[in-house]
DNA sequence: GGGGTAACGATAGTCATTCTACGTTTTCCG
DNA sequence: CGGAAAACGTAGAATGACTATCGTTACCCC
């Protein structure tokens, strides 16, 4: 077996740069959701190098490989977080940000009855919980 | 009380055009959810004069009025359509289209649960199961 | 440390959506 | 009815998020 004398693969988007670190580095440090642009001028705010197209880029295999999750604002944009491993959704507070990961087995069950009930295979689904945080409710 | 002199509101987007009916007969003709070019495209083909920017301005009216569902694409994209009254949610098919509408009371209690744990307010959700219906898989 | 190549990044698109300017219709009160 | 203002409708320009292009840079493996 010549042709496997690696067993890296050559899957493209791995090679490891300032410019992926930093990004990555950043997301480890935030709690909230954020637009590429936000991230990007934190970037270059804290003197890195890089430019837009970088972020979105790295934003976009960071996400196909799964290790961030995005979400759309209700004006299209794309947010971007830094999540855990396993499955979860989220309580977005929409004035400030703050994000709370929650869990609910009871939905999960729910989706999954619904759609073979009707046929539907293959099914994923997006549920995200939007409002106001008591922080933001006091002012 | 003389500054009362008209109980109607000056509330703009409620005059009756044959431009709002034509898109407000076509969403109703239709079963499937659809971005507001491809509403546009079919109105032009059906012979009705409507630019581009009055389907666009109509369909933020009904939605504003909470007559249509409006949910975006994960390309970012707004799409619409006409729903039933209640409260419900989506089973929608990734190929074709096709829209279930779909009701979970469980879903409802377990997200008002989760945000007032976490002292959420004035919540909304989405809830969208996204897969692929039975036609779409024989293919 | 050299070379092949993935990754970078400035710039120029693309695409959905919104704004602008202006002509047209509707409404409404006399 | 008549006439004026409010609301509409339209074409085209502008906006803003995102993506493709392509010459340059810098990783990485030897």
């Amino acid at each position: 077996m010549t042709t496997m004398n690696r067993a890296a693969p050559p899957v493209p988007g791995r090679r490891s740069t300032k410019q992926r670190a930093a990004v990555a580095n950043l997301l480890e440090q935030l709690d909230d959701f954020k637009s590429a642009q936000e991230l990007h001028d934190e970037l270059r705010k804290r003197g890195e190098g890089i430019g837009l197209t970088t972020v979105y880029r790295t934003l976009q295999s960071l996400s196909d490989a799964g290790e961030i999750d995005v979400l759309r604002t209700d004006t299209g944009e794309a947010i971007y977080r830094r999540c855990s491993a396993h499955h979860h959704h989220h309580l977005v507070c929409r004035h400030c940000g703050h994000t709370v990961e929650v869990e609910g087995p009871a939905v999960e069950k729910w989706t999954d009855r619904v759609a073979s009930e009707h046929g539907f295979s293959q099914v994923s689904h997006t549920v995200e919980i939007f409002g106001s945080c008591a922080d933001c409710i006091r002012r």
